[in-house]
DNA sequence: ATGAAAGCGCTAACAC
DNA sequence: GTGTTAGCGCTTTCAT
C-alpha cells in the first residue's frame, strides 16, 4: 500500500509548446502570459490564440527557470528566532494574506542559539528569498546570530523587516509593532479603576517590547499621581516557571493587589502562583496579561483580561513594507492599534 | 533613518568565476563541488584549488539554476491545512531537524476552506517542491480541497505525506502518527485506577485521529470489564465553546464521575464549564485531557493531567518518510508512542 | 583526469 | 505587432 513510489511524469508543459500550438514565438507567448508591451502591444488575435493553447496545454511557468532569468524569486525567507510556544500561525496567515496576491510565497527557517543561522545564512546567499521577514524574541545572547541574518541579507542587497517584538533597528530596516506602550498603559488603567494602588509589574528584562509595556505601566501610574514602587517592578526571562515562583515569593514578601504582566502566558503562571499563596483573583489580587492567547485566557479561573495582540495583522503589515522595500516604494509603517479584552480577572463582573 | 533603500550589489559569485581564478572549466568546479567521479576522480592538487578559490570569493550556488538544471529544487512544501492554534513550531522544528542536514528547505502555505488552495496548487505546479507534507485537520467539508492538493502532486509527481491527525489515505502516500489510541487507553486506565467508573468522552466527529481516541477510550472500558454507555460519548466539532457547552449540559443530564478530553484545548473548556456548574475537579470528576500543550496544562486549576504528543517527533519522522519516497527509499514508518503526563486533574496527589 | 558544449525554461533587448 | 537571439548559473554527456 505505501510502497509502490508515485510514477514520476514531471509534466512540464514549457513555453515552446505553447508556442508551437499557438503558432508564435516563445517570446511572444511569454509576453502575452506576463502582459508586458514590447514595445507594442499584442494583437488581441494572438493573444487569445495564445491564452488559449495555455488554457488547453495546462500551462504553469517553471519558478526555478523564472528565478533564474529575473533574478528574483518571488520568496521571502520568514526567519522564526528563537520562538517556541507562539502563535506562528496568525503571524504566517497575516503574512500570506499580503504576500499570496502578489505571487509571493513564503520560506521559513527556524533559528536559535544553538541551530539554524547557517543554514539560514545558506538560503539567502543561494537567492531563495527576496526580502526577509524577522520574527520571534531577541535577546542579548543571540544578537549575534540575527547580526549574521542582517550580514548576509546585506550582500545579498535584500531588505529586512521585523514582524512582532520590536528588533533592535540595526538589524532590520524597519519594523511593523503594535502599540506595546498604549496597551499597557490601557491595562493598567483599568486596574487602577477598580481601586487598585499597589500595582506589580511582571516584566522581562532585555526585551524592547517588554520595555515598552513597562513604560505603559509607567505611564497609566504617572497619569493617576501613584508613585511607581520599584519593588513591585520585577523583570525577569519570559519564562512560566520564573513568573511562577517570582509571584509566590512575591506574597511572601509584599503587598500588593494587583498584577499586569507582560504575556498571557506569565500572566496565568502568575495566577497559578496566587492560588498556591491562598489569595483569591481578582478579589485579593486582579491580574491582566497581554497577547490574548484566547484559547487559553477565555477559560482560565477567572478568565483572564488581557490586551488582544493583532498578530494576524502585524503579519500582513510587516509583508507589505518588506514587499514596498523590495520594490523601493514608500515604506507605509504604523503602529498597530491593541485594545482591551475585558474578562474577570480584572474584577469585572461576567 | 528607515528611507534609503539599501543598495543591492548581488554579489552573485559563479562557478565561472572560481573556474577562472582556479584555472580549470566550469565543469571541473562543478564536479568537485558536488563531489562527483565523472567518471574518473578529480586529482587532489585540481580539488584542492577549486576548493580554495570557491572558499576565498565566497561562493554559493544559485538555488535557482540548480533547480533549473537538475529538476529538484530541495524544497518541501509543508501544507498547514486548517490549522489555527495548535502548535506548528513544534512540527516546524522537527521537520527542520531531519531536513536541513539533507540540504533540504521549507516552503509553507497555509489553507482552508475559502483561501488558499489555488495558490498551494500554483505552487506545487511550478515545481517549487519535491515533495508535499499535509498537516492540520481534515474535515469532511474540505476534503475536497486536499483532493486538489493530491491531484497537482501525482501530476508533478510528487509524494505527499500526512504529519500527525492521520489524514484518509486517499489523499496521502503515507502518515507520520502518534499512537492515539494506545495514549488514550492508557490515560482512560489511569482514570479507571482512580476508581472512576463513568467516564464520560468529549471526543470529535469525523476525524480520524479522534476516532482513534475514542477507540482506545473504548479499549480500556473493555479491559476494565466497564460497559460502554453511550450517553457518555459525545462527539462534537473540536471547538472549545462546544466543549464547554456540552459539559455544562452533561452535568445537568447525567451522572459522571471523569471526563477524558481528545485535545487539551478541549479540557480547559470542560474543566471551566464543570466549575461553572459548580463541581469540583477532581473529586466530584477526574479529567484527563490530550497534547500536553505545556504552557497551558500546567497551569489550570487544578494542573491538566494529559498525554504528551510528540509534535516535534512526528515532525522529524515525516520529513524521513518523505525524504524517503523522494529517493524511492523504504519508508520506515512507525506509530510514534506517546506518554501520560501526570498532573492532577486526574486525581493524582501533587 | 579534465574540458567543451548543449541545454534546463524563461526573459528581455533588439531586429524586422 | 512579432520573431531572433543571447543569456541567467548550473549540470552532465561525451570527447579527449
Amino acid at each position: 500500500m505505501t510502497s509502490g513510489n508515485p510514477q514520476k511524469p514531471k509534466r512540464h508543459v514549457t513555453l515552446l509548446q505553447i508556442a508551437d500550438v499557438a503558432q508564435v514565438s516563445k517570446a511572444t507567448v511569454s509576453m502575452v502570459l506576463n502582459d508586458r508591451p514590447n514595445p507594442f502591444p499584442i494583437s488581441e488575435a494572438t493573444r487569445k490564440r495564445v491564452m488559449e493553447a495555455a488554457q488547453k496545454l495546462g500551462y504553469r511557468p517553471n519558478a526555478a527557470a523564472k528565478a533564474l532569468a529575473t533574478g528574483r524569486s518571488l520568496t521571502i525567507l520568514m526567519v522564526a528566532f528563537d520562538l517556541w510556544d507562539e502563535n506562528l500561525i496568525a503571524r504566517l496567515r497575516g503574512v500570506e494574506a499580503h504576500l499570496v496576491p502578489k505571487g509571493y510565497s513564503i520560506r521559513v527557517c527556524t533559528v536559535d542559539a544553538e541551530h539554524g543561522v547557517s543554514f539560514c545564512a545558506e538560503l539567502i546567499r543561494s537567492g531563495q528569498a527576496d526580502g526577509i521577514l524577522l520574527t520571534g524574541l531577541a535577546s542579548p545572547q543571540t544578537l549575534p546570530i540575527l547580526k549574521t541574518v542582517r550580514d548576509e541579507a546585506t550582500t545579498m542587497g535584500l531588505p529586512v523587516v521585523g514582524l512582532a517584538n520590536a528588533f533592535p533597528s540595526e538589524y532590520v530596516e524597519a519594523t511593523a509593532d503594535i502599540d506595546d506602550t498604549r496597551g499597557s498603559q490601557e491595562a493598567v488603567d483599568h486596574l487602577i479603576q477598580h481601586g487598585r494602588r499597589k500595582i506589580a509589574l511582571l516584566g522581562v528584562a532585555d526585551q524592547p517590547w517588554a520595555h515598552n509595556r513597562e513604560q505603559g505601566y509607567r505611564n497609566a501610574l504617572a497619569e493617576a499621581g501613584i508613585p511607581v514602587d520599584p519593588e513591585l517592578i520585577i523583570l525577569g526571562d519570559r519564562s512560566q516557571t520564573w513568573a511562577y515562583d517570582v509571584t509566590l515569593e512575591l506574597t511572601r514578601s509584599h503587598e500588593f493587589d494587583a498584577i499586569f504582566a507582560v504575556t498571557d502566558n506569565m500572566a496565568i503562571a502568575a495566577m497559578a502562583a496566587l492560588k498556591a499563596a491562598g489569595k483569591r483573583v481578582p478579589e485579593d489580587c486582579a491580574i491582566i496579561g497581554f497577547d490574548n492567547n484566547a484559547h487559553i485566557a477565555r477559560f482560565t479561573d477567572p478568565p483572564l483580561t488581557t490586551i488582544e495582540n493583532p498578530f494576524y495583522d502585524a503579519g500582513k503589515m510587516a509583508a507589505g513594507m518588506l514587499l514596498n522595500l523590495i520594490d523601493n516604494k514608500p515604506l507605509g509603517a504604523e503602529l498597530l492599534p491593541v485594545s482591551l479584552v475585558v474578562r474577570q480577572s480584572c474584577g469585572c463582573k461576567h
